[in-house]
DNA sequence: TTTTTGATAGAAATCGATTTCGAAAATATT
DNA sequence: AATATTTTCGAAATCGATTTCTATCAAAAA
């Protein structure tokens, strides 16, 4: 028999489909009676208008996608948990993809959620991306795009971030309050923005304190993980020159250094002063535990999704939105590593 | 103008819309000459059906719901990414949700995913789950419903799972091989199968090694985490028994223990050998590093997928599939804890 | 030549909702 | 009492595809 329809309530009361729909869209042009006899049925029997036949009329679909660059990263991991836990409760529905860090595979996921006809979508932007076509496309087909975390300035969009520069500089600045002077850095690439952004923040902070910054300190990691924390470890080792602390984009990169500089008898914290990036959960299980800059992943979920709300019902206001860059604040997190 | 529709081929190539339906659906009666020019010129310009207009009359939106009962959890994320690399490359799309371990949220999503019209529901139950009438739903519904991990026995669908009684079996052995006679288990509650099975393999191992068992060796650990495996501990040690080896069923619980064992001077591993269980990437950074079981959640991932397809096609060919539940080999990883 | 068959294409109904527009009934105004 | 206005409701068109059923035409069989 499946789901109730319209026309079986219509059928039901008596009355006809459009004055049913009247009803659930909330048109003035209903006797209240009516539209209490309605109401009181439709809780009754539990119905809800079928997405996909309402769809072909109003060009909603009530459903988002969730564009990840990785899944086994424990910040990109909390915002899905994070937006989860909020839009469950709403009539929204989740598609969620992973980019991979690849440009072609996120064109690819987003040209098939645009076929799809998504309301939104949520996009990290991949390491690899250069070229922005497939943003300014999802605006041409009328959607809404929130950009989070690895964000490109010159869409105009809603943008969600952490205050990287601020957390860098904290992180840093940390380091020479405990002492440090020769602090190395391990930066990532030179495209995404937080990358850039943390490296300024590492900058600012020697400022500050009139510690001269010497290029030779610096070491790029393309990929974020303990095996590129290793050998940027090692390359700094072998190139002589002197440290006393380092300040690294992510855990994993303080982890691989922090294996290194054990393997070389160079002592954490005693030696050198480390401080990661981005709090994994394994940050507080390591030998030592390593300091690190705690990035509000739920919270950044949470936000991505009233972005989308509000951003929405703006429009459907034919309002312009104003501040679209939300900026979330970041907590250093001390532990043994420094 | 809007995205390309199946009027739009039908007019550029002087066609009705029923020929180009044809045409994308294999019937047959459609001239060889007619059909090449329809899918050259659709190949030109891209055309996909609207999916949410196909389904009104097809019934099939191609699209299935993936329920997590936990995000931040290494073990459902690596199924999450394995099935996403290989779905990701097919028509299908994916709604993901989390029920957080609750039977009433766990309810509520999979009524939303059947008025969501998906074509099938891969679930794992929640710890909380006693009543599986919402999974006879998705059967009266006519959808394809996938167990996997936590699964229920008495429902006949496909089920996908890891083999846990051996794999605990084989854990348990290793640290009777260790030398250990006086192993303590850390368990999860009396419902999930999983943690039945994990169980009964620590039970064949002593049996086959002679070992008496002893259940005041056993603690219960509702939440696998790392408080519980500390409190766990705690109460081992004030039970007075005495012990030589543990075996829990998380790293996390393994975790928890061990920091307990550290702050009241009992050494692991000489003093104790630990297994965890499930090979968190947080377990081979701990001090000491974990020996633990890996689970091979990206190929549980990708099984769940290919099993849904599988089960699809023998639907629509009306045959009845044979052998329904999958086990998955797991593996002991050997570390610095045993 | 007439009839039958087969190949090919399109008209129209359908899926389940929304929305426009017009009709009928109730009420207010003159 | 006649007319104008407001309330309330439903018929029908629409969204974009699929599918059934019918029509046409050419080739084959009678």
């Amino acid at each position: 028999m499946g789901r109730t329809k319209l026309s079986d309530i219509a059928k039901a009361l008596e009355l006809s489909k459009t004055t049913i729909s009247k009803v659930l869209n909330g048109y003035p042009d209903v006797n209240a009676l009516t539209r209490k006899r309605v109401l009181d049925y439709i809780k009754e029997v539990g119905f809800e208008a079928n997405t996909q036949a309402s769809f072909l009329r109003t060009k909603e679909t009530k459903t988002v996608a969730l564009i990840l660059p990785q899944i086994s990263h424990d910040f990109f991991n909390s915002i899905l948990e994070g937006m989860l836990k909020i839009a469950q409760q709403t009539e929204y529905t989740f598609y969620v993809a992973c980019s991979n860090e690849s440009y072609e595979l996120e064109t690819k996921l987003i040209s098939k959620f645009l076929k799809r006809n998504v309301d939104a979508i949520f996009l990290s932007i991949s390491r690899e991306t250069r070229n922005f076509d497939h943003l300014r496309a999802i605006h041409e087909e009328g959607k809404i795009l929130v950009l989070y975390d690895k964000i490109e300035k010159t869409i105009d969009c809603p943008k969600i971030i952490i205050d990287d520069r601020k957390a860098s500089f904290t992180a840093t600045e940390h380091l020479i309050k405990k002492g440090c002077r020769k602090i190395l850095h391990f930066r990532g690439g030179f495209l995404p923005q937080i990358s850039i952004d943390r490296y300024l923040g590492y900058r600012d902070a020697l400022d500050k304190y009139d510690i001269p910054f010497d290029k030779e300190r610096i070491f790029i990691c393309e990929n974020a993980n303990e095996k590129d924390g290793f050998f940027a470890a090692k390359k700094a080792l072998e190139s002589g020159i002197d440290f006393d602390g380092l300040f690294t984009i992510s855990d994993l990169l303080a982890i691989g250094a922090i294996q290194f500089f054990k393997k070389n008898k160079i002592q954490v914290p005693e030696d050198i002063s480390v401080v990661g990036f981005s709090n994994w959960k394994l940050s507080s299980f390591t030998y030592p535990t390593i300091t690190t800059v705690d990035q509000p992943g739920n919270l950044m979920g949470e936000k991505i999704f009233q972005t989308f709300l509000t951003e929405k019902s703006l429009k459907k206001q034919g309002l312009d939105p104003e501040n679209r860059e939300i900026k979330l604040p970041s907590k250093l997190i001390i532990r043994e590593s420094s």
